[in-house]
RNA sequence: UGGACUAUGGUGUAAUGGCAGCACAACAGGUUUUGGUUCUGUUUGUCCAAGUUCGAAUCUUGGUAGUCCAA
């Protein structure tokens, strides 16, 4: 693998547009790949293209088209269709974006992979971890826990130690004034404006699977009727369409019965949460006892403090150690100590929780 | 078909003769690499008809609709 080359994940944009610059001037041969995924009505594409070709750098279109659909967009449907709120950028991320990288990488003989993300590769104990990056609510690295640790080794972020505006600045800087001042998202994603919208327009008889049925209260009473039990995510408030005097919010969703029942704010309190198929860059060190843990439970928010204990090799428990609301089965759980990511999880349907608290279980947890 | 009570936005309510207010819902926008949360802003109402009054959601009469007691 040659040392001095380094492919670029190019989506188009300002963070990705920077990084090629930034490589380039740091002395690497950069080449540059746009993986094709979904075609949103943004020109992401030529916005890569041209930008390479003004760099002088060689630039490849992968196309996954018809395989990100049978994969992540499929999983996305079928997880609201079960109840659970997915987050596709998570299957994406190993699934696509960093096995595409790593196989262009290996195709064009470059040892080193780097896209525009706001993190950072640290060395610990032998082991590539991620780092959040400086601003804690910019961090991405709650949507990368799934990535192989043996391509994060070959990763570099430049922008892990940088804010938005220094970005911009740096563009500028650079002759890029029109990509500096550009608008913020040129991201690759399938979603475009509401995902019920999308459900409908990718399940054409999704009437036939989604059925309406009651909204029920925490103590079982009829409230009113609810438009299907995928259109309903935990924590949700607007759009229930109905009025109680005082804010609903989505407390729990059970498909079975096909019921979506509402609670107050204080209802969505959890002490505990059932974690399930988890991954860890260090599995032994994770469930050793020597980290401060805390965990995310939903991107751009502050990590809870929390203790682990594992039930198998698929199921953990996660003790919350300071308030938790709004605990989303599909959503991921991610575990930091400090700003070391350590791996992460599913949030997995938490209605046998009651049996792991129970008092002849309880004993037998080992939490850390 | 005797009596009593009630009628205010989409929903629940406040205003005892003096600018119809609040909560929830809805809508719009900001924020945003998922969904949700959050923030800002906006729209919408006195059941109908007549009367008293400078002035009526409020008082009077009639109508209509609903609830309750009367079997």
């Amino acid at each position: 693998m040659n040392e001095k080359r380094v492919l670029v994940g190019m989506s188009g944009g300002i963070d990705s547009s920077s990084v090629c610059l930034m490589l380039q001037e740091q002395g690497y041969e950069v080449v540059g790949m746009t993986m094709r995924a979904w075609d949103n009505g943004s020109n992401y594409i030529e916005e890569a293209r041209s930008l390479a070709e003004r760099l002088g750098i060689d630039h490849h279109v992968v196309d996954v088209r018809e395989d990100f659909k049978n994969t992540v967009v499929r999983n996305f449907i079928e997880e609201y269709l079960h109840g659970r709120t997915p987050n596709p950028c998570v299957m994406c991320n190993p699934l696509f974006k960093f096995r595409i990288l790593e196989e262009c990488a290996n195709r064009y003989d470059c040892a080193y992979i780097s896209t525009g993300h706001y993190s950072k590769i640290r060395n610990v104990d032998g082991h590539s971890y991620i780092e959040c990056g400086e601003d804690i609510k910019k961090d991405q690295s709650y949507f990368l826990w799934r990535v192989d640790e043996s391509i994060l080794s070959r990763c570099i972020f430049p922008l892990g130690g940088m804010t938005k505006v220094e970005v911009r600045e740096y563009l500028r800087q650079k002759g890029f004034e029109a990509k500096a001042s550009s608008g913020e998202s040129m991201e690759v994603c399938f979603i475009k404006g509401d995902y019920r919208d999308f459900l409908r327009e990718q399940l054409p008889d999704i009437d036939s699977r989604v059925r309406e049925g009651f909204f029920v209260s925490t103590d079982g009473k009829k409230l009113g009727t609810h438009k299907g039990c995928a259109y309903y995510t935990i924590g949700q408030r607007k759009g229930l369409g109905i009025a109680l005097g005082e804010p609903a919010f989505v407390v729990k969703i059970n498909t079975e019965k096909n019921t979506v029942m509402l609670g107050s704010r204080d209802k969505l309190v959890a002490h505990y949460m059932l974690v399930e198929n988890y991954k860890f860059i260090d599995e032994q060190d994770f469930f050793s006892g020597n980290h401060e843990l805390s965990v995310r439970i939903r991107y751009k928010s502050a990590p809870i403090p929390c203790r682990v204990a594992r039930i198998d090799d698929k199921l953990l428990i996660v003790e919350f150690l300071a308030e938790a609301a709004s605990v989303t089965p599909g959503q991921s759980a991610v575990f930091y100590d400090g700003k070391l990511m350590l791996g992460g999880g599913y949030i997995a349907n938490q209605k046998t929780l009651g049996l792991y608290l129970s008092d002849e279980y309880a004993g037998k947890l080992d939490f850390k």
